[in-house]
DNA sequence: GAATAATTGGATGTCAATGTCCAATTTGGC
DNA sequence: GCCAAATTGGACATTGACATCCAATTATTC
């Protein structure tokens, strides 16, 4: 249902959130998240495209986000990516429908209204701070804030 | 977030509803619901394997619903031609976490759950029924229900 | 059993998503 | 200024989703 770019962005941010406001390598995002490194770069890209990180060329450079952990929702990384398209009119064109949505394209456009809510009302310092005992990410974030910038 | 798939067989069940319990030409549907006729019968193809749908060789033939619009779920269809699948264990594999989400993938999981439970309690009849200014689909099935079989 | 109505299945085509590789570029440190 | 670290961008390969076309098959009707 999700992309796998989404699955992708969503842990390279996660890792981000750990070491925030520090900067990470692109290797290092990869390692910690198990992202094909090649592609992961390309997601990257379009994440600092979008605004969500910034980039940091050169030595000592690497990813940061460009908001705090507690400003940065779910909602905002998967838009960033693959953005969520509600249904703003009838999907077979038909003029007499225009912004009514018939019962089954209503449907469809709720139940992707619902997960939009529950993705704009969750942000990223919620999702790492949750006690839980399976801390997100496979790999913790080699506790090196990197601290640079 | 829902594949174009999905939503042609939502089209062609809900037609079905409306002419339930009698069938329809694949051609029909096709008109009535402005799916490419010859991607539509790939996909009633794959509403029959799934048993949603049942299929008449020959003359005065054609393609009708199993179950009645009452007992017919959005659900179904959709798990028929592209499931919704849930995330069951880790996406990163790690043995540590197994069947414990981390609070990341947990929320995407609920997501999809929320989504699942919205499509299993809602009924093709539910959905043709509900008083409306728009019909579900652009064309009405033209209201020749096709009494065979 | 011939003609007609319909679905079925295979072959094929196109395009976007996913993924890889590498040369070019930027930047900090010596 | 030079080297090493790091991102950037372009070219390319692969795969699955979406889509089309048509010959083969099945079934009804006369």
């Amino acid at each position: 249902m999700f992309s796998q770019t989404v699955e992708y962005a969503l842990r390279a941010v996660c890792h981000l959130a750990y070491t925030s406001p520090g900067s990470s390598t692109t290797e290092e995002i990869a390692n910690s998240t198990k992202v094909p490194i090649a592609y992961l770069s390309k997601v990257l890209q379009g994440l600092a495209r979008s605004g969500v990180v910034k980039s940091q060329r050169g030595v000592g450079g690497g990813i940061s986000l460009v908001k705090t952990p507690e400003e940065l929702t779910i909602l905002e990384v998967v838009n960033a990516v693959d953005p969520i398209v509600r249904i703003a009119s009838c999907p077979l064109g038909l003029k007499a429908h225009g912004k009514n949505l018939c019962p089954l394209h209503r449907r469809l456009d709720n139940a992707m209204a619902s997960v939009e809510e529950a993705f704009r009302d969750t942000t990223l310092a919620e999702v790492i701070a949750e006690p839980t005992t399976s801390i997100p990410l496979c790999e913790f974030p080699s506790a090196r804030p990197s601290n640079k910038k």
